[in-house]
DNA sequence: TTCTACAAAC
């Protein structure tokens, strides 16, 4: 234990100053109560008697304790006063609390200064960098490091493979991950959990997964930064594997590692598997983190039950910005936009402050329930009235609520006086807009600013063609295909995941892998002869294919996407009610009516496309709130 | 005495 006396006193005395560099500073006294109330720290020095400290197990005690700049610095003159500042481990210490803090030019300051380094000293300054975004920085102090001639460590290492992973920086991880196997690093936890999590964002899975494969020892974070690798890489269902593998080989988790379970639930969209993992959740008795209640909403609304989600939201005693936003953007996915803007006025109630992610998701809730003057009234005062500036993703909203009201030349007008830099998805608003009003003209103008920004993205000359196949323009649409074969793109095909009793499946357009594919092309072909029957007539316009009518009817029913056009639905936007007949109406895209009609059970369907969920009764005809 | 993993929109 450590004894320390009541006060301590600095005399300001110029032969310490030597070593550091605030020497200067007036000399103040810090005591263990002035910590706690950084405010009285002047008035205590003031009547004080006692010598100085020299002990530096009082300052490797008291630094840890700062609470902010002013009282770091105040213990920085009275070590250098001191002289204890001489004291490398005291240093290294000091040098890490000006690290936390984020005073990255005291601390720089402070390590130019020191005499002698050692290890500690590089690597809590390459973390020092690496923490606050200042790459450069942090790669030239590590460069020096391995100059210096030092080895680098277990410690260092992790920093600058983090950085690597933050900048997405592939080549610059290969090259740490060949110093980590030279200096014999490979099996310390730290640096493989650093190194597989790098390979992971970097999206080269292969990699990631051969080092965890390779490693004797896994720790817990390894196993969750794995998870979180596949989950990352689009493979949640193989995540959800290694969570059940970790129960078998007894492993403990914790509340960060079932952050990253819930997550791999939310991508895979798998209602079971969520049940299951709050079952768990429970069970355990996790204390519910806001990160970790935060994660089950998204959870649960991305399995298509907004509801249980709201469940969650209300029992979690606390609540931040992320978790209200989580909230209305559940909302706003499942076309729930009433609900969405209710629960955005009770947040500001409460006095949470909305932020920039906030705003996107409640726009995209208005858009996506219709609720164009909301939304537009939201817009406009979201600056003067909640000091968040629109960023391109609102406008990208706007664009996309005014497009589908079919107010284009609103949006246009918009796009044209807003200040902020364009980008790709706000033009390809605009297209999507022009798509399902056959606006050819805006359509040619908005493609252009969008091929200009992505000419590689396959999908931006679809949408073209299919706007200049609407219009009949089939040499324009020879020409877009041609330049895409030039380019050799081809477009992937989405893909739609449902769950059926517990199982998902998937689908991509025209697909026949499922082993009742017969039947569920009999039913969809059943349920188009009724629409039919019901008086809908197909829209054969919307069939990119120049062919005569018999054939197109036959595209139409075997291509599955066409057939959801010809319906009257559109491809790329959803949400807003679309009239087939008299008496039905969808919210939904292609995919999801395709889904729809092609399962036919007598239970409830919840289909998820690209975060936007339907549910869908045999019968009951239900979609969402929109049937 | 320093190191790794966690949530929201598009």
């Amino acid at each position: 234990m450590f004894k320390f006396k009541h006060q301590y006193l600095l005399l300001a005395s110029p032969k310490f100053g030597r070593v550091g560099l605030f020497s200067s500073i007036p000399a103040k006294a810090v005591t263990t109560e002035s910590l706690n109330h950084p405010n009285d720290c002047n008035q205590e020095l003031s009547n004080s008697h006692f010598s100085p400290a020299t002990d530096p197990s009082f300052y490797l005690f008291t630094l840890p304790k700062c609470k902010n700049i002013h009282q770091i610095k105040q213990i920085h003159t009275q070590l250098t006063v001191n002289g204890l500042l001489r004291n490398l481990i005291v240093a290294n210490k000091l040098l890490y609390m000006y690290t936390t803090h984020r005073a990255i030019t005291e601390a720089h300051a402070l390590f130019c200064g020191f005499s002698e380094k050692n290890s500690m000293s590089w690597s809590v300054m390459v973390g020092g960098f690496a923490k606050n975004g200042d790459f450069v920085d942090c790669f030239r102090t590590f460069r020096e490091y391995m100059r210096s001639g030092d080895r680098p460590d277990n410690y260092t290492l992790p920093f600058v493979i983090r950085v690597c992973r933050d900048t997405m920086d592939l080549q610059m991880g290969r090259l740490f991950h060949h110093v980590v196997c030279k200096y014999g690093l490979q099996s310390d936890p730290f640096v493989a959990a650093t190194l597989v999590d790098m390979y992971a964002k970097c999206k080269v899975l292969k990699d990631a997964q051969k080092l965890f494969d390779r490693m004797l020892e896994r720790d817990l974070v390894t196993w969750t930064v794995m998870i979180g690798a596949h989950t990352e890489c689009g493979s949640a269902d193989a995540a959800l594997l290694l969570f059940d593998r970790m129960q078998e080989e007894g492993i403990v988790l914790d509340s960060v590692a079932m952050v990253n379970v819930v997550n791999a639930c939310a991508k895979l969209g798998a209602m079971h598997k969520a049940r299951l993992v709050h079952d768990y959740i429970s069970r355990k008795q996790f204390s519910m983190s806001v990160v970790l209640g935060t994660a089950m909403i998204d959870m649960y609304a991305k399995c298509g039950s907004v509801d249980s989600a709201r469940e969650i939201f209300n029992r979690m005693g606390i609540k931040n910005v992320v978790t209200w936003s989580a909230m209305i953007a559940a909302y706003g996915y499942h076309g729930r936009g009433r609900e969405a803007l209710e629960l955005f006025f009770m947040m500001l109630t409460t006095g949470m402050a909305p932020n920039s992610i906030t705003f996107v998701s409640i726009l995209y809730a208005c858009s996506h329930s219709g609720m164009v003057e909301d939304g537009l009234r939201l817009v406009s005062v979201m600056q003067q009235e909640y000091g968040v500036r629109p960023s391109v993703k609102h406008f990208t909203c706007v664009v996309d609520l005014l497009g589908r009201a079919g107010r284009l030349d609103e949006a246009l007008n918009l796009i044209e006086n807003m200040t902020v830099e364009k980008d790709e998805g706000l033009w390809g608003a605009l297209l999507g807009a022009c798509r399902i009003h056959g606006h050819v003209e805006l359509a040619e103008k908005a493609a252009r600013s969008l091929l200009e920004l992505q000419p590689e993205n396959p999908g931006h000359y679809v949408l073209l063609a299919n706007i200049y196949a609407r219009a009949g323009k089939w040499k324009n649409v020879a020409r877009v295909r041609e330049l895409m074969t030039h380019q050799r793109l081809k477009k992937v095909p989405g893909w739609t995941w449902i769950e059926v009793d517990n199982k998902i499946h998937q689908f991509s357009v025209g697909d026949h892998a499922h082993p009742q594919s017969k039947e569920i092309y009999e039913n969809l072909n059943c349920l188009c002869n009724k629409l039919e029957l019901a008086g809908y007539v197909p829209d054969t316009n919307y069939v990119l294919h120049d062919v005569d009518e018999e054939l197109k009817r036959r595209i139409l029913y075997t291509h599955s996407e066409k057939l959801a056009i010809a319906f009257g639905l559109t491809v790329t936007p959803e949400g807003t009610p679309l009239r087939i007949t008299k008496n039905l109406r969808v919210c939904g895209d292609c995919h999801t009516f395709i889904k729809f009609v092609s399962l036919v059970a007598n239970r409830l369907i919840i289909v998820r496309d690209a975060n936007r969920f339907h549910h869908f009764k045999e019968g009951a005809c239900s979609c969402g709130d929109y049937w």
